[in-house]
RNA sequence: CGGGGUGUAGCGCAGCCUGGUAGCGCGCCUGGUUUGGGUCCAGGAUGUCGGGGGUUCAAAUCCUCUCACCCCGACCA
């Protein structure tokens, strides 16, 4: 993509509502801008990210043995009737009527609605287990929207609901989830804590929240000090759940197994949640399956939530410094970004055209920074979106055939050729 | 919802106290200049001063109502 048609308008200034680094970095590089109080629109560069990360969740959801389906947006009130949460849900329920004055809503999560399909359509224990999930804009009327797409009230979310006929088959489902998580927030150099948690309005007997550390976080845990030493790489689910970890509502000092001088507490970023519920919903949504002994059971139930849009942010507020954003190559807007240092030097244009070229075919996804701007600004510009290498060519590039090539994370520069510069960055 | 704050050009802000022709920096447009870390020079465009009502000869400025947004707290992916 080349800089000169592509849409990413950053800013030089921080916009004052944004406080914390990743609303703030949000805005600056152009990914998204905010609409309303709590709902953002999302610019090309933003879109991108956000599909690289709803793409390994869906690839690691599908894994884990899970089918994808898309819900609405809108529901009937109806259905929350039935479960009883119509009432409970509150002023957070966004709630709205049709043209024939029937009550409807902007579904903050969707139990209900998947629960009824699957009453609807599976009788039979012989089709047990299934895990249904879809990626989905979700509202919920916040008391209080802050800190960008972090807390907004319109969100993109995954949420999974799974059903199965026993308690250990929903354990066993509950277990596929934990270890999907792990290897999804691993795959976008994300280490999440496991921290054991109370359910709230959703309910149910066993929860646990993922938690990314970061000062700007909204809760307070404790935890095992062990968990900052943890390598993504070889990061396992019984390694994690070997640590002791819990939300302040949880942490009890009295049957706390780790001595003090372990322990620390830390704000954390919720980005995913888990629960086991059991028939919360399956009995009031009539969702029951025939078993093997010719009894009609309520199935047990799961769901399993990552905030998508949420992620986002998590991921800038992880990887950061002063000049912007750093991004993981997994959910990078672009690998590489190609910058040329003079547009009206024609040789050194040439050599940049041919090197993007070559990007092109060799399906590397490259932001061309081909504007006729100084060069300090493309430096600065290209810092602030966080690519993950740079190559950079000037008119010095002409005499000696030799570019720069900047690693964004460790900011480490080296001199190679073009064509050197090419493989080094696949 | 309770407490605090802000609305003036696309962005960041000054002006308001003490009423009298609406300003600065960045950005934007034109021309030139410069080209390895946000070049420099010259010229130019852009505002219902968030909105309604009131006081006054006169309101960005004073009074009043209202709307929006932000920050602190309780809730959540």
């Amino acid at each position: 993509m080349r800089s000169s048609v592509y849409f990413y308008p950053t800013l030089k200034e921080t916009p004052q509502e944004a406080q914390i680094a990743s609303h703030r970095l949000m805005l600056r590089s152009g990914m998204m801008t905010q609409v309303t109080s709590g709902i953002y629109a999302w610019l090309p560069l933003g879109l991108r990210v956000l599909q690289k990360i709803t793409q390994i969740i869906r690839e690691e959801q599908n894994k884990a043995g899970s089918l994808e389906v898309m819900m609405p947006t809108i529901q009937p009130a109806e259905l929350w009737e039935k479960s009883g949460r119509y009432h409970d849900y509150g002023k957070e329920m966004l709630r709205m009527q049709d043209r024939h004055e029937r009550e409807m809503l902007y579904g903050p999560t969707a139990e209900e609605v998947i629960t009824d399909i699957f009453a609807r359509f599976v009788k039979s224990y012989r089709d047990l287990p299934k895990r249904l999930y879809n990626i989905q804009w979700k509202f919920r009327d916040e008391i209080r929207p802050r800190f960008g797409v972090m807390r907004g009230r319109e969100f993109l979310m995954k949420d999974n609901y799974s059903f199965d006929l026993t308690f250990e088959g929903a354990k066993a489902s509950y277990q596929a989830m934990l270890e999907a998580y792990v290897k999804t927030f691993a795959r976008m150099d994300l280490t999440a804590i496991p921290v054991r948690a109370a359910s709230g309005a959703i309910g149910g007997e066993l929860s646990h929240e993922f938690q990314i550390l970061a000062e700007t976080g909204e809760s307070e845990i404790f935890y095992d000090v062990d968990y900052k030493n943890l390598d993504v790489n070889t990061l396992t689910l019984d390694r994690l759940q070997s640590l002791y970890a819990a939300s302040d509502e949880l942490h009890d000092p009295k049957i706390c197994p780790v001595p003090e001088e372990r322990l620390k507490t830390a704000r954390g970023i919720e980005v995913g949640h888990v629960f086991y519920f059991g028939t919360k919903y399956s009995i009031p949504l009539g969702a029951y399956v025939m078993g093997p002994d010719n009894k009609q059971v309520p199935v047990e139930m799961g769901s399993y939530g990552i905030g998508v849009s949420r992620l986002v942010g998590a991921i800038i507020e992880a990887h950061h410094d002063e000049n912007g954003i750093k991004w993981p190559i997994s959910v990078a807007p672009f690998k590489v970004g190609l910058l040329n240092l003079n547009v009206k030097d024609k040789a050194c244009t040439e050599l940049c055209d041919g090197l993007y070229e070559k990007c092109l075919q060799a399906g590397v996804e490259v932001l061309y920074d081909d504007r006729d701007m100084g060069p300090g600004a493309k430096f600065a510009d290209m810092d602030l979106i966080g690519l993950p290498w740079q190559i950079i060519i000037g008119p010095r590039s002409v005499g000696s055939g030799q570019c720069e090539v900047k690693n964004r994370r460790t900011g480490e520069k080296i001199e190679l050729s073009l064509e050197d510069s090419l493989k080094q960055i696949v």
